[in-house]
DNA sequence: AAGTTCTTATTAC
DNA sequence: CTAACGGTAATAAGAACTT
């Protein structure tokens, strides 16, 4: 029996968001991410309007270049408080509409799954061939709630597995809705790049290409065994996803896996004031993380990026779990130091991450 | 030989 | 002065170590 699985995914989240905000800014482009500095700025683009994509700009881009394409637009910094505000309305939302003892996978702040087979599995032989339509309606009423709640737009993908779901809401948006059903997956996915299979990133992309590969339907031609002496234990992952293959179960996510943080400097540098100070700052950002999630850690990596752009990780795995800020602090310069030792260069990002995490109750 | 730990690479939002 | 990019997190894989 085939599961129905719908993927729901806000449009352009955070401008979208802004535009409610600030009616004013109906109709500009809008571009929210890191400050632009009159073109000089570090960062880059998080999320924009479509009208800001029209001039070319995208998520990820170079803030200054964003600024190159479009300086009239209206760049706001990432107001993330009222993002997770927003997100949370909107799973409350969701949380109604799956089935009962299923939960929301939430995977983003504005990206969910839902897992509609029950509403298959109580419909009569005879009625067997509408669980989809019904589903269909399921998320129809979804996107009405959300824009009637939020005034916000979002496009739902479903499908078969989380992949197909997720691949249908990627084509049809923004304020799109499309239904895949198993007896589609084949036409649906063959047209398709194969950077449109989530997963296959730029770097896997570029590897197939070489092999003269661009289309899902050419990825096809090569065998399980051909994907794996390519790609190793991921080539067969590849295989079965260019098929539409994915049993990955809708599930919510237990806990935290790591914590941490980084910073990019406003200039590279090798200041010990400026490299410690900030470093300082990291560090006690990361232990209070660690304090309101209430968690213990084990594991500490510091994180340093070079003028090069050369990134380089040290880690420090403890003999016992530890949720003690003196720990953290001497452990993270231990492994700081052996990096300004090691290197001379000058220092563009430094981060601190704590991993290895257990949950620590407080009595 | 097996289990950890350390490090890098890749992906995604 | 040529000028290529954030921050956060997960996952996988292989190398390097301990036991």
């Amino acid at each position: 029996m085939a599961r129905i699985i719908l993927h729901i995914d806000m449009d352009y989240f955070f401008a979208q968001i802004e535009e409610r905000e600030n009616p004013q800014f109906k109709g500009k482009p809008v571009v929210v991410g890191a400050d632009p500095k009159n073109g000089k700025g570090r960062g880059v683009v998080s999320t924009c309007n479509y009208l800001a994509r029209k001039y070319g700009i995208h998520s990820a881009m170079p803030i200054y270049r964003a600024f190159e394409l479009c300086p009239q637009a209206i760049f706001l910094p990432v107001n993330m408080e009222l993002y997770q505000k927003v997100s949370k309305q909107i799973m409350e939302v969701l949380e109604k509409y799956s089935a009962s003892g299923k939960e929301v996978e939430q995977t983003s702040l504005d990206e969910a799954y839902l897992d509609l087979s029950d509403l298959g599995a109580t419909a009569q032989k005879a009625d067997k061939t509408d669980y989809w339509g019904k589903a269909e309606k399921v998320a129809e009423k979804i996107k009405e709630e959300i824009f009637e709640k939020e005034k916000l737009t979002s496009t739902i993908g479903i499908g078969p597995s989380k992949l197909i779901a997720k691949m249908a809401a990627q084509i049809k948006k923004p304020n799109g809705l499309l239904i895949i059903k198993p007896n589609d997956v084949e036409s649906f996915l063959e047209p398709l790049d194969i950077e449109n299979l989530p997963g296959i990133g730029p770097k896997t992309a570029e590897k197939l290409m070489a092999l003269g590969i661009d289309k899902i339907k050419e990825l096809k031609k090569l065998s399980r065994k051909e994907l794996q002496q390519f790609f190793g234990k991921w080539g067969i992952d590849i295989f079965e996803k260019a098929r539409g293959v994915d049993e990955k179960p809708v599930a919510a996510k237990e806990t935290i896996k790591s914590i941490g943080r980084e910073h990019t400097f406003e200039k590279d540098t090798r200041d010990p004031e400026i490299i410690f100070g900030r470093f300082e700052e990291i560090i006690s950002v990361v232990f209070q993380e660690l304090l309101s999630a209430n968690f213990s850690f084990r594991t500490i990596t510091v994180i340093c990026r070079f003028q090069d752009f050369e990134t380089h990780t040290k880690s420090k795995t403890l003999p016992n779990q530890a949720q003690d800020l003196k720990i953290l602090r001497s452990e993270a310069k231990k492994l700081l130091l052996r990096f300004l030792i090691e290197k001379p260069k000058l220092i563009r990002l430094l981060g601190v991450r704590v991993s290895s995490l257990s949950p620590k109750s407080v009595d």
